[in-house]
DNA sequence: TGGTTCGCCGTTAGCGTTAACGGAATGTAT
DNA sequence: ATACATTCCGTTAACGCTAACGGCGAACCA
């Protein structure tokens, strides 16, 4: 039931060996499963091993390695469902590795940015993901003279073209979903962007673009509007949009949380989703599809980004060849319920 | 610009010794930050280590020392806001530390939970801190063992009554909450709870039960309905309850993320809220005031209890006693937009 | 039978840091 | 001048583990 021995002293190596009456050497042997080791011996000592529920000391074998079975996650913040999903995929593959992930927020702090990298710098981390890396050049300049691997996460294409990255078809995506919008029957289709100097906002825009080029239409400026990836962005960006002498009848966000700053917006303006304008964002989060009316969104895989990231770092780190510096996950229109048809086909105003 | 060194080999506190004409005793002293150094070689130490951009290896420090840096957070699942938030405040309380935080999720598995154990057996956390433990004596018992200092949050109490916790007032705020439903004049109040092998469950079901009893309103068992804390049973339960001969005007449920499964069922039987039924959810996730209608809930301060779970893991660290043992940090209800009066309890109606 | 290979295991020597101790130089009290 | 405290720094010896090497016996080949 409870413990007889008080006080618990760490066991080392060499008690278990002595107690096996072998060599310290020996039982390390085992321990790493090496294969010069007599059948009996090894059987004789992991009965030891587990019966005094005997765990190596880390340290001292991160110290004679190198490695200490830790991998890093740096990402921007923690406030949005996005990271929760990528930190989900990144801890699933990682979970049966053995090594254990460690996170970390900069929330775009420099000086947090170069306390992380003083962290990392002694070789106290095996590799890094770093998600949505903003103007992070110096640090993987750092990172790579260090000879420590990393993954990027949505990366802007600014980082060069040696940097390993995973990222989701950002322009494939926001195509489809305006050419979705567009067979439905809208033509003037409202877009607010993330942060311009974000490569997948960049993308993202871009998409809409092409979309609307190959049907004929020249995207009317107006109707591109500037955003943060933020909520309160959605909001005003909408109400920007409202305000416009022909709005839009469609609005696609660039991102979920916009997404909802714009049901907000279109709420306080009583406008109603998707009767009167329809909305689309782009990721897919846990709540997409729990809003009223649930999100017709772009499915961007963010758990199964984290994975590959896991899985190219895990390559790097036994000095595996990368198949492919930049992977791309196909993304997905995933279609709910807040688009329809425009009310009109030339423009209109709900007022409540 | 970029680095002259093409292999930077890792520098080593002898190094350094050397180039300040000292030994490495005196160096670890001055990035040990001892007194007993003359402040001439201290400062030129500080200079060469400065000027290397030398950090010396966590590796041989921690085996030295036995402490390493790591602060473990053990979670359930990662596929709520809910635990974003906490994960969040932990964050940032570990932040100015330099401690780092290591994540990992059980997803319930009773295997991973032994891993777990198995990792931070030997001795490499610094301490624990073990969210929404379910069924985890196990677990708290082989810390206890291993003097690992640990802090729960949001335990059940059957873990006994030495174990350091964090955790909300539950019972107030479910009571609040359902008081406030009653000043709006709601009698049939229906309840769907949560997973009740969950302390914070049984609270919040008890604190429903007094609100009523105060109130002289003898709680119908019909409308106290089992939960699992998942949208999908939200959902489930929301719908028995409509089907009831005599539904509720108003429904309390013991999650945000139940609430918005009550909101979908309510959707897809047309109900609307706030005119035709209330509801209130619990935790006030980031997404609660997004939702349309924005939902009227308590709001349970998910980051501070992570950071206040950080600062009692420290104080045990530190071998400082804790002042108390469990905390428990105010919940207050939010009011939003998602409750209006029953619609036609004698009482006249409400209109926007 | 002598030599070679091979499987198994022990010995030695650190990895980079720091606790504990000691010692030299200077200052201070008797 | 002697005794003693103080300041500053070096020496030694680990912490627990494992790479590298070497050695011993047994099995194999000629």
């Amino acid at each position: 039931m409870s413990s007889q021995q008080p006080t618990e002293q760490r066991l080392t190596i060499r008690e278990i060996a002595e107690a096996a009456g072998v060599s310290a050497m020996t039982v390390s042997r085992v321990l790493n499963k090496r294969p010069d080791v007599a059948p009996a011996t090894r059987e004789k000592i992991e009965q030891l091993v587990a019966e005094a529920g005997f765990v190596r000391s880390r340290a001292a074998r991160a110290m004679r390695k190198g490695r200490h079975g830790l991998i890093d996650l740096v990402v921007l913040s923690l406030d949005s469902a996005y990271i929760l999903e990528i930190i989900r995929g990144v801890e699933e593959a990682l979970e049966p590795t053995g090594l254990r992930l460690v996170i970390s927020a900069t929330n775009g702090e420099d000086q947090r940015e170069r306390q992380w990298l003083a962290k990392i710098s002694d070789g106290w981390t095996d590799g890094a993901i770093l998600v949505l890396a903003q103007g992070q050049s110096a640090r993987v300049q750092s990172l790579r003279r260090r000879r420590t691997p990393f993954v990027v996460v949505d990366h802007q294409g600014e980082l060069g073209p040696h940097v390993p990255s995973v990222g989701a078809t950002n322009w494939a995506g926001a195509r489809s979903a305006t050419e979705y919008l567009l067979s439905l029957g809208h033509r003037r289709i409202g877009f607010i962007g993330g942060s311009p100097t974000l490569g997948c906002a960049q993308e993202r825009a871009s998409g809409y673009q092409a979309a609307l080029k190959a049907e004929g239409i020249e995207p009317d400026p107006d109707l591109v509007r500037p955003g943060t990836f933020l909520h309160e962005s959605g909001y005003e960006q909408t109400m920007a949009l409202l305000d416009l002498p022909r709005p839009p009848t469609a609005i696609f966000a660039g991102n979920d949380t916009m997404a909802f700053g714009c049901y907000s917006a279109l709420r306080a303006r009583g406008v109603r989703v998707p009767d009167a304008i329809s909305v689309v964002g782009f990721d897919d989060v846990l709540v997409a599809p729990l809003v009223i009316p649930p999100l017709t969104t772009v499915r961007q895989p963010l758990a199964d980004m984290g994975r590959f990231a896991v899985s190219m770092l895990l390559r790097q780190i036994e000095g595996i060849p990368l198949d492919a510096l930049r992977v791309e996950l196909a993304t997905s229109l995933v279609v709910r319920e807040s688009c329809s048809a425009p009310a009109h086909p030339g423009s209109q105003q709900a007022q409540p």
